[in-house]
DNA sequence: TAGAAATCTAAACATTTGTTATCGTTTTGC
DNA sequence: GCAAAACGATAACAAATGTTTAGATTTCTA
């Protein structure tokens, strides 16, 4: 718990209290390599902080074909937040692509936090941007780029994920096919 | 500055001194159609809420091609939030395509509301969250649909708009060109 | 550690999407 | 109100991307 309280401060002003409070609430957890954290079709009432570990969002179209929307890396806030919002049934899988160490929120300890930490909502404004930032910046690449950019760009974004995550799940996140991608790193396109 | 208090009034408990004192700093300001509300490369230092009317957003692409990453409508905040934020030159151009009218928000106006109203950091929270929703609505649109489901699943987020923008917009909305928008309607391909 | 599964590349072919040019029609600005 | 510009449809062709299959290599698991 000791790195999420890290975060907590640096993000924040909390005092030792708030902070005592507020973490004993949250439930640390591990997932090992490929386990499905959370499926689509139930209400998400939990937020995960990755303190270690990789964890992979995905959504499958109405063809069948899983798309990889992002992948959450340490330090990290991840949940489908949208539907966690909303209180409606998420729309994405959460997949550990290695063996993974999270804390828990449960929603009824993140509506605590905004409610009673003194920069509760402060917090939730900060990630709200970090995502809001991160967001458009996919949007963007994906109007102005072509996938061979996104590639030669994606360890800007994902430092390392070479040599962590397969190349079909970036081809996945880059909105293209492995065999396209293979043929994009031989360099015969743009 | 009616409408702004109003919206204001509804998102947030706000007192009536907090929204005297809030409104007064805010600027109305009309532009005509077609006029460029903001240019890229200058540090974005201004948000715009909008009374009526229609804004859109664009980047230019290494290619000198030009994409339409949204369409603002009537009671929505609209700017470059992520250069403002990060108080970087914007990558984005806003143009009124409508005759619009807004209510500019100057960056001081902006943090002095997060810091000095009492539910400053909350309006910021819900505004960020609600872009943060629609983002993630683009992403996986883009991601999981194809051309035409996006085209027929426009009216759904932008009512109205095949009466307020031309096609060729809309095209550029959905990443796509206009000959290709053009095809799609005729009903050729899925 | 051996067999099975996953992964990557490659080639041939199919489909989607972009490009360019043309031609009426509509809209706009003066 | 009129001339010019913008707009949308269409066709022919080009480029990008997807699909399928196969084979070689690596990685995982029992």
């Amino acid at each position: 718990m000791e790195q999420f309280r890290a975060y907590l401060q640096q993000m924040i002003n909390i005092s030792k209290d708030e902070l005592d409070v507020f973490t004993s609430s949250c439930i640390p957890k591990t997932f090992k390599r490929n386990d499905i954290i959370s499926r689509p079709d139930t209400v998400p009432n939990e937020i995960f902080f990755i303190n270690k570990g990789i964890i992979r969002v995905t959504i499958t179209d109405n063809g069948g074909v899983e798309h990889t929307i992002h992948f959450a890396l340490e330090n990290q806030f991840i949940a489908d937040y949208s539907c966690f919002i909303m209180k409606q049934p998420s729309l994405y899988a959460l997949q550990a692509l290695e063996q993974t160490e999270v804390v828990v929120l449960p929603r009824s300890v993140v509506e605590w936090g905004y409610k009673n930490l003194v920069e509760g909502d402060k917090l939730g404004r900060l990630v709200a941007e970090f995502y809001f930032i991160y967001q458009d910046m996919r949007i963007r690449n994906l109007y102005a780029y072509t996938p061979k950019e996104r590639y030669d760009k994606i360890t800007d974004v994902f430092p390392n994920i070479h040599n962590r995550v397969p190349q079909h799940l970036i081809a996945s996140y880059l909105g293209i096919t492995p065999v396209h991608l293979s043929r994009l790193k031989k360099g015969e396109s743009k």
